[in-house]
Formats: C-alpha cells, structure tokens, sequence
RNA sequence: GGGCGAUUAGCUCAGUGGGAGAGCACUACCUUGACACGGUAGGGGUCACUGGUUCAAUCCCAGUAUCGCCCACCA
C-alpha cells in the first residue's frame, strides 16, 4: 500500500513560510480558507513524492493508495481516541511543556533538538544590593529575563553555606516582590554559587521543585514569547529583549556580580521550525502511554516482533521503557481534530465517528500530533476499525522496514498502537509487524550527514537521470551493511551503472548467440557448463541465506555483482566462445547460457528492476520477471568435481598470462607451448589465452606446471627477458619457502595437532604439500632457463 | 553525565582464533568479433595504541586515544 503522512508541523512551517511571503498569515486567512491552501499545497506537491516512487521502481499495489487525512484513516484516529479516551488513556493536563512561539504550539520531546550554544552565565545578587545592607544571595543563570518569574531560591539542605537563610524572605530585584529561600536536594552545591533560582512557570527542574515545595508557579511568557503579566516595565518586550534589557537594568542596580561569556551549554530547539524553544505551562492533552509501552517492550522481550538488526533492540528499549506521556496536542490546523467537544457548561466529552456532538457544543480547536494517525497505518490502511477481509488477510503484516531515525517517532507508535487496538486477536496475532527491520541513513562519500547547508547534498533525480535508476538502486543496496549508514558517492553510482552496462552487453552477446531457456537442462553436463550452472546453485542458496540471516543487502549485492562479472562474464562466457563455434557443444551451451541469465536476472531484479525486466522479458520470451518465480537452488546441480576442473583450467590460464605480461609478449605474439596432462581443455586454454599454440619440439622451455598433473611448457626462445623470468621465479621461491617454514613449524607442534580443528590442520598439512610442490616446480623452471 | 558503535589499502567499507579482502582511485600493456561504462597483468596495509588470554590474536578480554551516533532537567 504505497501513502504517505500529512506532516502537520513541516507542512505548516512551508506553507506559513508561503503566507507570509504574500503578506498574510495563517490566522488572517482563517482556519477554512487555511486548510484550502494546504489542501491546495497537498495537491500539487504529494504528486511529486509519488511520481519519484514510481521512478524509482517501487513495487506496491497503486490502487490502494492511501493517506493519513484520507476518511478511512480519520476514522480509525477517531475510533482509537475514543478508544483511549473511554479507557482512561487519554487526558487532559496543564504541563510544562516544549512551546513554539514561532509556530505558537506544543511540541513533543522527540520534536525537541539540544544545540549547543555560546550564551552567558551571569551571577546576580538577589536581596539587599549590597552585603553590607543586610540578608542577600547570589545565583547564577543564562536566562536572566526568568527571574521575572522566580517564586524561590533553592538551596542544598547540607549547605553550610546557606544554612541560615533556609526559611527566610528575599527581595526578588525589579519587580517589588519578595520569595522565599528554600532547601532541596536536587540543587547541586559545587555548580555556581549553590544557589538556584526557581522559575516553575519556564524551567522543567524548577516545575518539579515548586511541585514538591507547593510553590506559586507564574507564567511570564505569552503564545508568542514576549513578557507578559508581571506588572514591570518589560512587558511587551520579546524574550530575548528582555534578556538585555533585564541585564543591563540588574547592572544599573549593581546586582550582576560575575559574567561568564561565552557559556557552552545546551539549548532545546525546535526540530522544524529552529529557534529555541520555551517551556511554557499550558493546558494540552496526553496519552498514558505506561500500560502499551509496556505491552510494546512485551512483544520484542518474548520474541513476538524480532528487531533487525539484533544490535538495535537496545535502543528500542531504551525508548520504551523510559517513555513519558505522550503529548498529542497541537496549536495548529493541518490535522486531525481533537474530537472533544465542550458544553456551554463547560462540561466535556469524546464523540467516536458516529456520533453526533449537540448542536451548541463547540470542538477542541487543537490538532493530534501526525504521529497519531501514523500510529495506524498498519491497520487503519486495511480498514480498521472495521473488520475486513483485507485486516484478516494482511494483518499482522510481516516485515516493516524503515531508518533507524524513525524508531520512536513511528516504530514505537505503531506497536504501542497496534497492540492495544487489535488485542482481541490475541497476543500473537495483534502484532503490527512480525519483524521490524532498521537500515541506515544514505550519507555523503565520507559519511557526513547530507545537508543543504554544508552543499553536500544530492539530487537523486539527477542521478537517475545521468546513470539510471537502476544503477542507484544498486549503489543503496550495495551500501547497505546492517547497522551502518550508507555512504554514496558518484563513483558508486557510476560503477553501478557500469555493472547494469555489463548485464546488458552480456545478455545482448548471449542472446545474438542463441541463449534460450528452452527445453530442458540437459543432465550430465560437463567442464564449463557444469561449474557455471553449480555456481548459480551456490549463489540462490547463498543469497536466500543472506536475506533470512538480516536482510545484508550489501552483501547479496556484492555476491550477485561478482558472480555476474568475475564469474559468468570473464570466464564462463569466454569458454562459451570456444563451446558455441563447435557444432557438437553449441546447442548445449546455449541451454546454459540461458540457464544461467534466468537464473541471474530474477535474483538481481528485486535490486535493479528496470534492466533485469528488460532483459529477461526478451531472454525467457514470458511476460515479466516481476511475476516470475524467485529462483530455487536444485542441489542435485551442484557439481564440486567440475568447479575443481575450472579451477585448475584458471590456475593455467592466469600464470601462463601473468607470463606473457611480464615478458612483454605482443598480443599478437604466438608462444609455442606444449600441454601436459590436460586433455579436455587445451582447446579452451588456447583461446582464452588467444596466442599460445601446441609445438612438438622447443628447446629451451619453462615448465609453467600449476596444478597437480598439469604442466604446461613454453618456448622461452620467444621470451624477451630471461633474467625477469629468473627474478620472477626467485620471488615466487622465496615466498613458496616461506610458507612451507610456517606451514612446517605449525605440524611440528604438538599443541597445535592437539588443539587445532582437524579441518584446520588438513588444510595447513595441504598449504605444506602445495609450497613443497610449488618449491620443486619454481626449480625445474630455474633449471630449464638458458644460463645466464 | 550515561549508553552504543567505529578505528583494516589513497577514499568508502566488508571480513575471520590458524594463508590480509572488495569497489573506486593508481601503474603497465591492449582500437582482442558482447562490453574502453571494456580486457589483461600489477603496485599498495606492522588490521589505531598498550597490555592480557591462547600452541596460535587483525579477530577474544582489559585499558588508552581519536571519531561518530543516541539519550540526558546541572541553573
């Protein structure tokens, strides 16, 4: 089901941007005629985000397309209200809460960054302005305007210091108001001076202390932020106004007694609309989130919900088990309405879908935060609260995959959400998902955060546009390591699309060729087509078990990407040239051919749609490859003898080539060569190397011998340089004599024969034999070099 | 302040208690009958540091350093 969330905040925060541009405000324009423009903003832009899904490939079912503001989701949010509000989950509350003056709401906690920022700690005297004159005290504060607020001084009830003051009365400066000194043991004496003014009504310690010293609890601050109600000279003046101006008035009366600038510390900012937020005391409405978060950490401790990857089941309980209520109100328009309605009595109540409020009654004018609804996307897209066929069949939903950065904002929501709304399903059944899987967050090349401010963004657009959408799909999955964020770069991209390129070229040249997946696979293959078409078996299994093991994209990515290139194009489609121009093999390979690009294609189309349908749809003459059936490993095709063959047959073809190379044998330069032990495939060694050519009689020769019983000589009178050939192979002794010693050492040890694996052992006895081998071959080639 | 993770080739990253890997970048050669978005052959790393466990440590443990992320009410 493809949809998206109506965003309230980030919508609000674009369209009020838009407003004021025309000279307008939301508040001019009135509530309706608001909603029109979002609407109208909706309209246009949630095309675009759908259009760059379909770009990219996505495969979901477009006549289901749904939305949070859309009428099924409005009422299932207000059937679950309702459903909370009748449960006691729901309630209303005057708190200290994270307030926007520029958006003029309510944010939640998780809607609230902590910056870092350069301000100033001032030191002011409070009592009498000068020690001399009587009972005085001194506290520290970067937020001088709150003292307009402060209705105490707290202290450390062990504090020697003030432990005479304890009790007594203290003139607060400016405002002709007296409070009280009072002891608390949240104050921390070795900070400042010991001393804490006490600002319930703006500072969250503070609301508690006056909370546990039943303190008076003032708000100077209106929905705006500016100074209000505190009968001084700054009302009216904006927060940070008064900021200086309250300063600069405390330093007329000589009550500043240290500034500390700059002062390092941490400031909550709003998350969309950046300027630092006020807590603020006002009236709002919260859930009780104590009974489903602990359902939600339930779920994923008995190991109904399974976290991917298993490293971050930490975090997710970090975030359940020390949840606070959650606050679902907010001062804005764009959302689903609070469906509380109040009685000219001021009496209240929640009203469901279904039922009608009195006519004189009027409705919250508050909006649900969007996560509310978000919550319900697992269920309330299937129809919820009614039970459809679509709820029975899909829910509970297998896999939800989204970026770490949404865990709490949305993950936690829908398990908290899904549980408690579809219970009666019974403990495994009322799951939103049985597995939620976090990747990372696409990263620049060196792994910095992608952001328009340091020019390090990206449009993938134009990406898609230069190296096609397939090669970025490929770069994300090819960078997609569990638990990491994924770097990309356009190097990535390129390469990636290179690979496609490769796909395609190999695909066009089997084809040309004859490649068909028709008939069946003959049995009994042999050399070539019998190692490429054991490998494919190895490769589906191995990407199967990648894919249950956590979802490691990067590394089915990787596998298929090398198989293809290393594996399929550099070898066996080499070999093929040698099989297809033979009347008797060619009818075989190209059973193969096809073989292997069905079975190549429908692996890689899950991550490169759009070249893999292409190819396939003309490969295996069928519909799509969207509908074809994801390849199966047939283990009776695994073929170890033929894999050992080809790997003996690469063995001769590299060294003879790293041979060529280093003597600067031309291209078109002919080595005469004899081939020893090998009979089935001297034809292929001959055309992958293109220019060696069987001579009877040549003196001298190099014995190029790799393999056990395979040997192949050259004639070194072709050789250019004999001398590099000798240093070559003195290299290679050196290094043969290295191992062998290790190797030796290792068996000698009777610790090791007792300790170690057997099978590390046989494989360490195997290195031995292979140096020893290798150490009389590197001899006799020594031996056969012309003498200097 | 707490928690988590990382440190491996120039860059970005895999990986394993017993022979150091990939992609890109780099060097040399190559207009080879699919592909120069290509082919072939190469160069390059005391696996952050210090100790410990072990027959054996890049891998396990402890500590140190640096970096990153998350959380947090020191005014």
């Amino acid at each position: 089901l493809p949809g998206m969330d109506h965003a309230s905040i980030a919508v609000h925060a674009l369209v009020e941007r838009q407003l004021a541009a025309e000279g307008t405000s939301r508040r001019e324009l009135g509530r309706d005629e608001f909603l029109n423009r979002v609407w109208q903003w909706k309209n246009e832009h949630g095309g675009a985000i759908l259009a760059q899904m379909r770009r990219l490939g996505d495969s979901v079912d477009w006549s289901r397309e749904r939305f949070t503001m859309d009428e099924g989701m409005s009422r299932a949010v207000r059937t679950m209200f309702k459903k909370l509000y009748d449960d006691g989950l729901i309630y209303r509350a005057e708190r200290l809460v994270n307030w926007s003056p520029e958006l003029r709401s309510v944010l939640s906690d998780a809607e609230v960054d902590h910056r870092e920022v350069s301000g100033e700690l001032i030191s002011m005297r409070y009592g009498a302005a000068d020690p001399a004159d009587g009972e005085s005290i001194v506290v520290a504060t970067t937020r001088v305007e709150t003292m307009l607020g402060d209705t105490a001084v707290a202290v450390h009830p062990d504090d020697e210091r003030y432990r005479h003051l304890i009790g007594r009365q203290v003139e607060l400066p400016l405002t002709g108001r007296s409070i009280p000194i009072i002891a608390d043991e949240h104050v921390d004496p070795e900070f400042g001076t010991g001393a804490v003014k006490v600002t319930p009504g703006h500072d969250p310690n503070d609301f508690a202390i006056a909370q546990r010293h039943q303190l008076p609890m003032l708000s100077i601050m209106d929905e705006q932020g500016r100074i209000t109600g505190t009968g001084t000279e700054f009302d009216g003046l904006d927060r940070f106004e008064a900021r200086t101006a309250v300063r600069e008035r405390l330093a007329e009366q000589g009550r500043i007694v240290a500034e500390r600038r700059p002062y390092l510390h941490m400031v909550g900012h709003s998350e969309r609309s950046g300027e630092p937020i006020e807590p603020r005391l006002s009236l709002q409405w919260f859930v009780r989130v104590g009974p489903l978060a602990e359902a939600a950490g339930a779920a994923v401790r008995d190991g109904r919900v399974r976290v991917s990857p298993p490293e971050l089941t930490g975090r997710y309980f970090g975030w359940v088990d020390n949840l606070h209520d959650w606050c679902i109100s907010r001062q804005l328009w764009w959302g689903h309405r609070i469906p509380v309605w109040y009685s000219p009595s001021g009496e209240m109540a929640c009203f469901g879908p279904d039922e009608q409020p009195p006519a004189d009654w009027v409705q919250d004018p508050d909006v649900l935060d969007t996560w509310f609804s978000s919550a319900l996307w697992p269920f309330g897209t299937l129809g919820w609260p009614e039970q459809t066929a679509d709820l029975q069949r899909y829910y509970p939903t297998t896999l939800l995959i989204t970026g770490y950065d949404i865990l709490f904002f949305w993950v936690v929501r829908m398990m908290m959400f899904g549980l408690y709304a579809t219970a009666d399903r019974g403990p495994a059944d009322s799951v939103p998902f049985r597995t939620f899987m976090l990747h990372g967050m696409v990263r620049d090349r060196h792994g910095k955060k992608m952001s328009k401010s340091k020019g390090n963004s990206v449009d993938p657009l134009a990406w898609m546009d230069a190296y096609g959408t397939d090669a970025l799909r490929f770069t994300f999955a090819w960078g997609a390591n569990p638990g990491a964020d994924v770097p990309v770069s356009e190097d990535n991209v390129a390469g990636a699309r290179n690979f496609c390129n490769k796909l395609w070229n190999a695909t066009r040249f089997a084809l040309l060729n004859g490649a068909t997946v028709e008939g069946e696979l003959p049995a009994g293959l042999t050399g070539p087509d019998a190692w490429i078409v054991s490998r494919l078996q190895e490769v589906i299994a191995e990407v199967d078990r990648l894919y249950e093991a956590d979802y490691q994209f990067a590394k089915i990515a990787d596998l298929l990407y090398h198989f293809a290139w290393d594996e399929v194009c550099d070898w066996y489609l080499e070999l093929a040239k040698v099989s297809l121009a033979d009347e008797r093999t060619a009818a075989t390979t190209r059973r193969v051919l096809g073989e292997v690009l069905d079975g190549l294609l429908r692996l890689l189309h899950p991550i490169a749609p759009y070249v893999t349908e292409a190819l396939w749809t003309e490969l295996a003459r069928a519909e799509s490859v969207v509908i074809a059936p994801w390849p199966v490993a047939d283990e009776a095709r695994i073929d170890k003898a033929a894999e050992a063959e080809i790997a003996q047959l690469q063995a001769i073809v590299l060294e003879v080539r790293r041979f060529r190379s280093e003597q600067g044998v031309r291209p078109g330069q002919r080595i005469p060569a004899r081939f020893t032990g090998l009979a089935a495939h001297q034809t292929e060694i001959r055309t992958l190397l293109r220019l060696t050519e069987p001579g009877p009689e040549f003196a001298p020769t190099a014995a190029l011998a790799t393999a056990s019983g395979v040997r192949i000589e050259l004639d070194l009178s072709t050789a250019i340089d004999v001398e590099a050939e000798r240093a070559r192979l003195a290299r290679d002794q050196a290094a043969a004599q290295k191992e062998l010693d290790q190797t030796a050492k290792k068996l000698a040890n009777e610790n090791f024969l007792a300790n170690a694996k057997p099978e590390v052992v046989s494989s360490i006895r195997d290195r031995n034999a292979k140096a020893s081998a290798e150490l009389s071959r590197i001899a006799e080639a020594l031996a056969a070099l012309p003498a200097r």
